[in-house]
DNA sequence: AGGTAGCACTCGCCCACACCGAGTGCCAAT
DNA sequence: ATTGGCACTCGGTGTGGGCGAGTGCTACCT
């Protein structure tokens, strides 16, 4: 029994239709490949993948096409992973290196898979739940009006503007910045939620010191609730995307590609799509065709892995067509992802 | 002498082809619009026309389409403004209005002008250089690095990380945060350049309380370098970029729309581009196909607008086809512009 | 002089048609 | 289980003709 041969027909099929995009048939199989029988035997088995849904034959007369079936049963099974060359490893970590700033890790990330897969790379920034808390800023502007500015063990910043309910003088601001960053640095921001209301209590009360003012109490609340409340929505999670022009030359997308660069548009719609893709953190994960429940998406496979220690975690990933080199952006997603670890956790 | 009437031969040339995409011959323009003369008129006109280079035949039996020059004209001209109808007025200024930070105003602005033009839409951040410090912090992260966050008085906020020569305490980076606020705040940031050398001196002297430690006059001159330097590189300045989509629907580009795509992520191409344009700085201003001395956009044209007032000022802008509704697109742009400038100095 | 009518001419587009060849499924033979 | 042979399908390509929109030109009109 040809259990075996099959499968291997099915690699086969799939590598020659990803080289050149031709449906391909069982003669030019048995040509480019040395296994060792004649078409004939190779149309028996294209029947039986057929049959098992693996393949399909866009017209009668043509060669057959993986289906999205076909491209899981490979990447699953079939194959094996390519390590990147040393020259490519090297890019890597040079570049990545070479960042100043938090932000600039992101954006060398995202270019960099875009230019490794040739395929439209996202990287979501260190999860702003994860990571602990390095300092709280507080600034009033305007009358009522106040700046919180929270900035994260990982370099990352994020603001938000409160409107008061009365005036507060700049006395009391200062007071609660300093006990406010006494009380919660170094706390997860996942954790607040847990610890929010004693903190209230341990901040009004103050360390003793300065005589506490009325309204502090209320105030303490109202900052502590935007900071969670920042922290809760999910949009406040940001994800940059690049190399959308990689999609243009695919030109592999049966209708527009319009739809596709709608979705990559849309934050909440890529993070959900990312964080459903985080069964298990560190592997690669790989969401092919209609496997993605998202309409738009429909014709696109992403390539995913979760990146950074305990501390700061998040996704990166590549969205490219269908037919694509997988082996090849599985490695590449792969490689940034740890060298992206190693280096925020350096 | 019909020189006003070839004037209405391309406006209605320009029309007709904006809306059609078909090239418009002779007979179609005496039909579609009453200008009283018949069409073998019209064809000497369009001779007229030709010649001088505002129209072309994309072949010989063809009707005429309009020249990147043809545009020009038509748009300097012939285009009379059409204001916005009072729904859409509505929707930009409650949707503007609904803003919650300064992140989310430039969010909904570009998103706005995407739907608006159903073109690329592209906003930069108000500008840092003009505006007006708000506050400055300063966070030590690590031994020797300093987090510099550089707030200013439209709320935007810009980060930075320093590595020092030398350790530096709390205390130290305390006092320097205070002296630091109590001179600079208040400063447009582009004024900072001249002032420096005082302003090192005023705040390393300190406001007389507290002693002054060894170092901290070479502290506070890199800390105020690195407040100049993240000015001085242009790439701070930030642009968002909505509506891609758009480009892929219009059907419009030759080769592939993937050169724009690419063009589009280069933010500093951008920024060179939108800065350029900025002759008259409250105005529309129109590059049209060639005029774009960037190669990979002289398929497209820009329709580009300041915003804000004196103390924040910046650009935003629609990227689209030459093949547009010129007036319409303007007409949004300086809408959305002007909303915007209202928005910010509220 | 500017506008008009007529006319011959050009050419891109569409359609019908035929042909070629890659590829298939099936069957009989090994 | 594999193979060679064979009839059949059907998409892609190339050819040729007809159609029609559009043009430039010339002669004519006001």
């Amino acid at each position: 029994m040809g259990e075996d041969r099959r499968l291997d027909v099915l690699r086969a099929i799939v590598e020659d239709y990803v080289a050149t995009r031709e449906p391909v048939g069982s003669r030019a199989l048995t040509e480019r490949h040395h296994l060792g029988v004649s078409p004939a035997t190779i149309r028996n088995d294209m029947a039986a993948l057929e049959e098992a849904g693996l393949i399909v034959a866009p017209h009668t007369s043509a060669g057959r096409v993986p289906t999205d079936k076909g491209y899981r049963t490979f990447v699953d099974h079939l194959s094996q992973v390519r390590a990147l060359s040393a020259a490519e490893r090297r890019a890597i970590s040079t570049l990545l290196a070479q960042a100043v700033d938090l932000d600039d890790v992101v954006d060398r990330a995202v270019r960099l898979i875009a230019q490794l897969t040739h395929q439209v790379a996202v990287v979501q920034y260190p999860s702003l739940r994860r990571s602990a808390l390095r300092h709280v800023e507080l600034v009033s502007v305007g009358e009522r009006r106040l700046l919180v500015v929270i900035i994260t063990a990982t370099g990352r910043v994020e603001q938000r503007t409160l409107d008061l309910a009365e005036d507060v003088d700049d006395a009391a601001v200062a007071r609660l910045r300093l006990r406010l960053n006494a009380a919660a640095v170094g706390l997860r921001l996942s954790d607040l939620d847990r610890v929010r209301q004693q903190l209230v209590e341990q901040v009004s009360a103050g360390t003793g010191t300065a005589p506490t003012g009325a309204g502090d109490t209320d105030l303490v609340r109202t900052v502590l609730d935007a900071i969670a409340e920042t922290l809760a929505q999910e949009s406040e999670e940001r994800v940059v995307v690049a190399g959308t022009a990689n999609l243009a030359r695919s030109a592999d997308f049966a209708r527009s590609i319009s739809p596709v660069l709608e979705a990559l548009e849309e934050q909440v719609v890529l993070l959900r799509l990312l964080t459903e893709m985080a069964e298990d953190e560190a592997a690669v994960a790989v969401r092919i065709g209609r496997e993605n429940r998202y309409e738009p998406l429909v014709e696109t496979s992403i390539v995913s892995s979760g990146y950074g220690d305990g501390a700061a975690v998040a996704r990166i990933g590549a969205v490219g067509p269908l037919r694509q080199d997988y082996p090849g952006t599985i490695a590449a997603v792969r490689a940034v992802a740890r060298y992206l670890t190693r280096i925020l956790a350096g």
